[in-house]
DNA sequence: CAGTGAGCGAGCTTCCGCTTGACTT
């Protein structure tokens, strides 16, 4: 009997549906050893050495793999084709190895190293294959030809996993002795910080701009509107900065209501675009919250239930590809429901943007394409692959309209430009734009938001007559604070992060209080967070930088492919990071304001309340303690440095207090009376201020 | 649905990336 490993139990399950007999497929979900969690695990004396250890979570599944090995003549490893995925084969090879046998690797043994011809014999039993899609014929071709365990590649991930370990178990120890206890920081969560503090920052600083547009209004000889924009005054483009208050605007609109107007050209031409490609993790977790308002916990969640009914390929991908069967299954459909001038006459292939893409796997697309959602008369599913809710349909049917439209032709457009030259104290352009949808294509499939505007027919040499000169004043605007969609794509621009973390990381900014999301699902850092911040940017700024994961990135390519070895890239960052890290730790002075005092009397002692720092943010305590524990809340009125929270009337209860909003552990708002404790009152809505209630 | 700080020093917190379950109201 010959055991195939991978790392899905669905994904074990299906190839197990593939196989004839003498295979059995189990899984190791996900990594079976990793680095301790109670202590730094790495040998920084000697070269670096890690420590692995089977965490407590994987014991009953590793004795679990390890009773199968025994059965088995031989093993097989078929976990993804990337850096994590060869390194859970290897890691696979060293837990499923009796001890005796094993290959020195994390335990330095007494005993001289074993020649490379005798390591390879105690790993014969193993066998590594790949394969890049879950058909039958593609696992047998995988199950012909494997190969060895590529350890460069699993070095790679060491040196991954243990640059990460050494930044993180780093500088969390630092913020709890310089800032607050229990915060942390990392290579991936801090600059998912850095970018929530800098975007606000950014708008805190903005100055809005004034400026303003020109629309003409002309009839045409059949005494139809042409409605054109001010394109152009003398040689200069109008935008920010052309016509910058009313006066300007004035002086524009009386030269262009005295100037003379004549047709100069009209231009029509096509305009094509086309679909997108299929769904990523990250695109679908932007999509499915700008369309359905998904967060990206819930769109993974859904996706994940979605996967194991055997509806969708993998939902962790980077990858945009699209498997040949999956091609033809698409065409197919689109022949039959919408006919042949919906379909493609080749099929679409897409190429990956991002160059740090793994392609582990496909493109996130429906495994069937006939089994369309509801409303577009869907095949009738097993039971077993029902979709449970609305949100589960929801989701289903925007991976599998993504992917149908990706084989879509284009949708064409035709647009047409008339352009109108105006004579005054100055020389004006002017230009009317119509666009009209001739050809919907991929549209039918994938709606989306275009402007059609249509524009009276109208000859080169037909003579216009000014109707009306409308001036609009505008202001620039500041950008947009992210949501989780925007800071997921700005993650993978960055190729900060990876497809199975996206998720987390927006998780775990906010359960660290770093950020919170306000009303609007958008991100602002909170006091601590801007702290935590400006402490890692000042003294640590190599680490924060979002070019550094970058330049790990390209280091690691060079290990996995032998140009490097990874105690090197390790010491090089190690070194100084190290040398910086201890010096920080003499010179940066705690971070809690200590001294900054208020006109607050604490009602015990009556002594002077005072700012103090926690990881929470800043709170009163008594200027007394220890003798003195008298603690309060940050509240509107005393907080009159931050006004950013306002009172939304008095309390309901106690008639006393005023109403606050505040926030739970989870970072949930709700609005409750400043007098707490005394007076428990809370809701989670806004109170409505009427005394009969 | 409301937390929290210093110091003595115990013991603990913390990273990123792979993958799902279930000690219970």
């Amino acid at each position: 009997m010959k055991l195939i490993i991978v790392e899905s139990p669905t994904k074990a399950k299906t190839i197990e549906s593939f196989l004839k007999g003498g295979f059995k497929v189990v899984s190791s979900y996900g990594h079976v050893r990793d680095l301790p969690k109670s202590k730094l695990g790495i040998d920084v004396e000697k070269n670096f050495e890690p420590h692995y250890i089977v965490p407590v979570k994987s014991k009953k599944r590793v004795g679990e793999l390890k009773k199968s090995a025994q059965k088995a003549d031989q093993i097989i490893l078929a976990t993804d084709e990337d850096r994590e995925g060869e390194a859970i084969a290897f890691h696979l090879t060293q837990v499923l190895t009796p001890e005796k046998k094993k290959i020195s690797k994390s335990s330095p043994s007494k005993t001289p190293p074993r020649s490379a011809e005798k390591q390879e014999s105690q790993i014969s039993r193993f066998e590594r294959i790949v394969f890049h899609e879950i058909t039958p014929e593609a696992i047998e071709r995988a199950i012909q030809n494997p190969r060895e365990i590529d350890l460069n590649l699993v070095n790679a991930q060491q040196a991954r996993r243990i640059l990460d370990r050494l930044v993180g178990y780093g500088l969390s120890p630092f913020l709890w002795k310089k800032v607050a206890k229990r915060l942390s920081a990392g290579r991936v969560q801090s600059v998912a910080l850095r970018l929530v503090v800098e975007r606000e920052r950014e708008i805190k600083n903005f100055k809005p701009e004034e400026y303003w547009l020109i629309d003409v209004v002309f009839n045409t000889e059949k005494n139809k509107k042409l409605e054109t924009s001010l394109i152009k005054i003398d040689e200069e483009t109008i935008g920010v900065g052309s016509i910058k208050n009313k006066k300007e605007s004035d002086k524009t609109v009386d030269d262009l209501k005295k100037a003379d107007f004549k047709i100069l050209r009209i231009t029509k031409k096509e305009i094509r675009r086309n679909s997108f490609p299929p769904f990523t993790t990250s695109t679908l977790q932007q999509t499915a919250f700008a369309r359905l308002r998904f967060s990206s916990k819930q769109t993974m969640r859904i996706a994940q239930s979605l996967y194991e009914k055997g509806l969708i390929t993998y939902m962790r991908t980077d990858s945009v590809n699209l498997s040949q069967q999956s091609l033809v299954g698409a065409q197919q459909w689109l022949k039959s429901n919408l006919g042949e001038k919906y379909a493609l006459p080749s099929y679409r292939r897409f190429k990956n943007k991002s160059k740090n893409a793994q392609e582990a796997h496909e493109a996130i697309r429906p495994t069937l394409p006939d089994f369309s959602p509801k409303n577009l008369g869907g095949q009738a599913r097993p039971e077993h692959q029902k979709l449970e809710n609305a949100q589960e349909e929801k989701l289903y049917e925007l991976i599998w309209r993504r992917f149908i439209a990706s084989q879509m032709p284009p949708a064409i457009f035709d647009s047409t430009a008339v352009d109108i030259n105006g004579k005054g104290k100055k020389e004006y352009l002017l230009r009317a734009s119509g666009t009209v949808l001739k050809f919907d294509g991929f549209l039918k499939i994938w709606p989306s938001k275009f402007e059609e505007k249509e524009i009276p027919p109208i000859k080169e040499s037909e003579k216009i007559t000014l109707e009306e000169v409308i001036p609009s004043q505008h202001f620039t605007e500041p950008p947009a604070r992210y949501n989780d969609a925007s800071l997921i794509k700005k993650l993978e621009e960055l190729g900060i992060g990876r497809p199975s973390t996206y998720s987390p990381i927006i998780s775990v900014i906010q359960e660290r209080n770093y950020v919170i999301r306000n009303e609007q699902k958008r991100f602002e850092p909170t006091e601590i967070g801007e702290k935590v911040n400006d402490v890692l940017v000042e003294h640590f700024p190599k680490v924060v930088d979002v070019q550094f994961t970058a330049q790990m990135e390209e280091e690691l390519d060079e290990i996995a492919q032998g140009k490097l070895k990874w105690q090197k890239v390790i010491g090089e960052f190690y070194v100084p990071f190290e040398k910086n890290l201890k010096e920080k730790y003499k010179t940066v002075e705690h971070q809690a304001p200590m001294t900054e005092t208020t006109d607050e009397k604490c009602e015990k002692c009556g002594k002077p309340m005072v700012f103090r720092y926690s990881r929470f943010g800043k709170f009163l305590g008594c200027s007394g303690f220890p003798e003195c524990r008298n603690i309060k809340p940050l509240t509107d009125q005393n907080a009159h440095k931050n006004s950013s929270q306002k009172s939304f009337g008095k309390c309901p209860k106690c008639g006393q207090g005023e109403i606050v909003r505040r926030r739970t552990k989870k970072g949930r708002f709700f609005y409750g009376c400043s007098k707490y404790p005394d007076c428990d009152y809370a809701s989670w809505t806004k109170p409505i201020a009427t005394d009969n209630s």
